[in-house]
Order: C-alpha cells, then structure tokens, then sequence
DNA sequence: GGTCGATATTGACCCAGATCAAACGGCTTG
DNA sequence: CAAGCCGTTTGATCTGGGTCAATATCGACC
C-alpha cells in the first residue's frame, strides 16, 4: 500500500505520451508543434509489451491500427503456403510498422519482436480523423508512408543487382545510420537477429552471409563476434557498394 | 475553322474530368459518390501526353503531384551511379505514379512511357486539400499507398526466393490478372516491354527471360511470339508457383 | 555449473543462371 | 526492296552462391 503522499502512475502516463518521448523527432510527431502533439497524445491507444520472439500482428489479422515502436527491435517476414518466408525489413525504435494493413483491411506480413519491446498503439481510425484536421500530421503520415516505399525500391535494386558482399555492406551501412540516428554508436553494434534472418531479408543463405562476415573481417573492415559488430572502415565499405559493377 | 454550330472542345473536358472516365472504378475516383467525383474533376490539373520513351519524370526533379494514367503504359526505374539499373514496377492505366517522391519532395525514380500515354495531373498539395475534407478520398489515397507497399514486398519476395520460372510464371499471371481487370483477355496480351526491361525487374538477364519464355512454350503453357504472348494452362503456370520448394 | 538445442563458422562440391558468342527475325529508313 | 539495327533466340561455357556436412560456440534452463 503506497504512503499517502506517493501519488500514483496516473492512466494517461501509462497511456503514452508522444509530449513526453524522447523519440519525438524520429517518429509521428516529427514536424508538429507542442499543440499538436498534446493532440496525439490523446490518439495514441496506449502502450504494448511484445516479448521476443512473439507476434505483434500476424498476415490475416484484421487491421486496426499502426503501431510505433517505443523501444525494441522487429522483424516483418511473409510466410508463403510452400513454406518459403522472407524477412521484409527490421525495424527499431520510432519507425512505424502496420502500415500494409491499411489497403486491404487486414495485415499481409506477420510482426516479430527480436527484443523484448514496447510499442504505441495508434488507431487508424483515429489517426485519419486527427490527421484531416492537423495538416502537419497529412503530411508527416504520407511522408512515412512513401519513405516506405522508397526504402521498399531500394531493397528492391539490393536484391535485383546486388553480389552478396554488396548486400551485406549495404546493409551494415544502413544500420548503422540507423542506429546514429537513435544516438547509438555508428561504429559499433548488436545484431539482433540471426544469420538466417539477415540471408532472408538479403535474398542469401545463412552461409553465404557469414562467409562474408568472415571476408569482411578479413579485409580489415570490419570486426564480428556472433552478434556483436564493430566497423573500422566505414568508406572500405561504402567503396563496395559503389564500384564494383563500373566494368 | 470550325463551322458555326460546331462546339469547339471546351476547357474543362480538356482539364480531365474523372466523373466522365471510364477508369473510375480502378482510380482514385473508387468508392467515392458522384458528388465527391465531381470535387475530384476540380482537383485534377489537366493531362499530359507522354510518348513512348519519354519520361513523365526523374529521379531528382522537385516533387509536385502524383499522376494517373489515363491510357498507356509505364516502367519506372532506378538508376545508380556505377550504372546499374532496375526497374521497379510496370505501371498500366488506373494506376498511380509519383508516390515515391512525398517522402523527401523530390522524385526518387524515373518513370518512363512504354508506348503513347496519356496521364492526369494532380497536384499533391490539392490532393491533400481535398483528402482533408472528403474522407472517402482520404481512406483511399491512403489505401493506394498501402498497396502499393505490398506490391513491393511481393516483388521482394520474388526477388529474394524464388526461382527464374517461378518470376516469370507470377509476373504473367499479375499482368494477365490486371489487364483482365481492365476488361482485356486474360490468355492474350502484347508486352509492352522489352526482355531485358522484364529480367531488370525480375532480378534476370535477358537471356534467362527469354529461356524461361521457350521453356513454358515447349511445355504447354503458354504460346510466344514476340511480344504477343498467350496463356494456354494458366492453372500450370499458378502450379510452378505454388508447389516447387515443397522439399 | 553442466547439458542441450540453437546459432555460427568453415570446407567440399554442385548447379542455376550469368556470361560470351553467334545467328536470326522483324521493324524502320532511305 | 535492300540495308541496318534493335530485340530475341539459342548454344557453349563459367562461376557465385547454394547445398550438404562437420564442428564449434553460445546461451538458456535445470
């Protein structure tokens, strides 16, 4: 029984509050003025724990709404009948995930928590409705949106003409922007997931990833232990991805 | 000169007008009342030709309003500095192009006329305007980029999984299913595309594409010659797709 | 703290599709 | 209607990454 001076957590501090996260300039509220932020702080349906390894959503589910990742790491994969299934993308804290739900009224991949993580939940309903009215938040939503869908091309380009060390440096590079973004640091990181989940999403067998890993760290770019990544040549690189193909 | 009683073609029938267009159940116009159409017609900034091989636009080129063909057909593509290309979708009439460049305000892609095309101008700033008072067009829009989203993850999919056959039996049967949705044959259709522009998009080289295309004829399925292709075992082609990695 | 299953590394061999090369067909152009 | 060009087909050969297999290593759970 709390001492009577101790106020409880309030609901609408457990209810999230987009004023309060420090993940405000990475994720829905980007672009929005202190106003319209207290607006979505009454949108926003409340938090979720996910724990690893389990479903946020799965292909089939109805859609209802989007969710924003307060904390964790997450995979999206697509299961066809046959049993072949493909890593979609990973996303970690602030990005958006659901969004393939909204054309068909129910989601199309399944969500996988890598992490234990957390997640806001955001009504889609709602989010139309707040979004009709608060110009900042069209625009922030659409922009989303289409970076999906650029980002969607670009591992679309990875996968149709990319060599196997291309991929896996492009890949690399692109988390580690992530994470820097995220205030971790550029040069050195955790995976999250496995070598398999790195091969699917990278259109390769787990094999050939860690063949690549063990060449990288060969040359010097980089150095691996199962999981743990450091870079030391970051433009090594970059190099890899830009040249190569200039026959 | 036209004769007195002739009424020269008046402005707004120029301007495009979607209520009177018969791709109003396939474009944006869906699921919107008349009345709502009629707010669209206000909407649309007039039409633009584009001949075979020119671009509607680049990658680069400040973004101002996604497009809808009208008639015609479309690639877009990505270009990358060492040269590398690949095209990232094939684009028919009702569909919509330019969504790639909300994210950032400028286009991301290439979009380039397959043959002589006609497409609707909306300007992406009215659309907006629009979307934020009819909420029909709103959940609309929003459900074109959502598929447009799991399009992408399916071309990841193929790219990332399957086998040079099995591309080429889903890419014909995706376009046979969306040129029958726009009331052609489903057996029988002219590829607007070159094999090498069908190998960049199906992550294949040309040579492969052009195998695959024998290999079907040889085995019955379908009939080539050229361009002009016709299914003759559409349920064999859905069977090289379904069943094969069954290991 | 030892056991066990999941994950990762490494090696040997193989194959689907790339590459190189030649010839052909159908279109446009003079 | 011949010439030339682009796109396509087909054949021969090569190779990057897949497949199969053997260890090694880690982390979770008694």
């Amino acid at each position: 029984m709390p001492a009577p001076n101790v106020v409880p957590i309030s609901l609408t501090s457990l209810k999230a509050a987009c004023s309060q996260c420090n993940l405000r300039e990475l994720c829905l509220p980007y672009g929005l003025s202190e106003n319209e932020i207290a607006q979505l702080d009454h949108l926003v349906g409340g938090r979720r724990k996910v724990k690893r390894g389990h479903h946020l959503y799965r292909a089939g589910d109805a859609f209802e709404a989007i969710y924003a990742i307060k904390m964790g790491f997450f995979k999206t994969d697509i299961l066809l009948e046959d049993g072949r299934d493909q890593v979609t993308g990973f996303q970690m804290a602030g990005e958006i995930l659901g969004m393939d739900g909204i054309g068909t009224d129910f989601h199309t991949c399944n969500s996988i928590a890598l992490e234990d993580s957390e997640i806001c939940i955001i009504p889609f309903a709602q989010l139309e409705q707040l979004s009709r009215e608060v110009r900042a938040l069209q625009r922030h939503f659409h922009q989303v949106m289409s970076r999906e869908i650029v980002r969607d091309h670009g591992v679309m380009m990875l996968l149709g003409t990319m060599r196997a060390e291309e991929r896996l440096a492009a890949f690399l590079l692109n988390l580690s922007q992530r994470f820097t973004a995220r205030g971790y640091s550029p040069q050195e990181f955790h995976l999250r997931m496995t070598r398999e989940e790195i091969g699917s999403y990278l259109g390769l067998k787990l094999e050939t990833v860690s063949r690549a890993f063990s060449r990288f760290q060969e040359d010097g770019l980089i150095s691996v232990h199962q999981k743990h990544v450091r870079i030391l040549d970051g433009a090594g690189l970059k190099r890899l991805l830009n040249h190569q193909a200039a026959l």
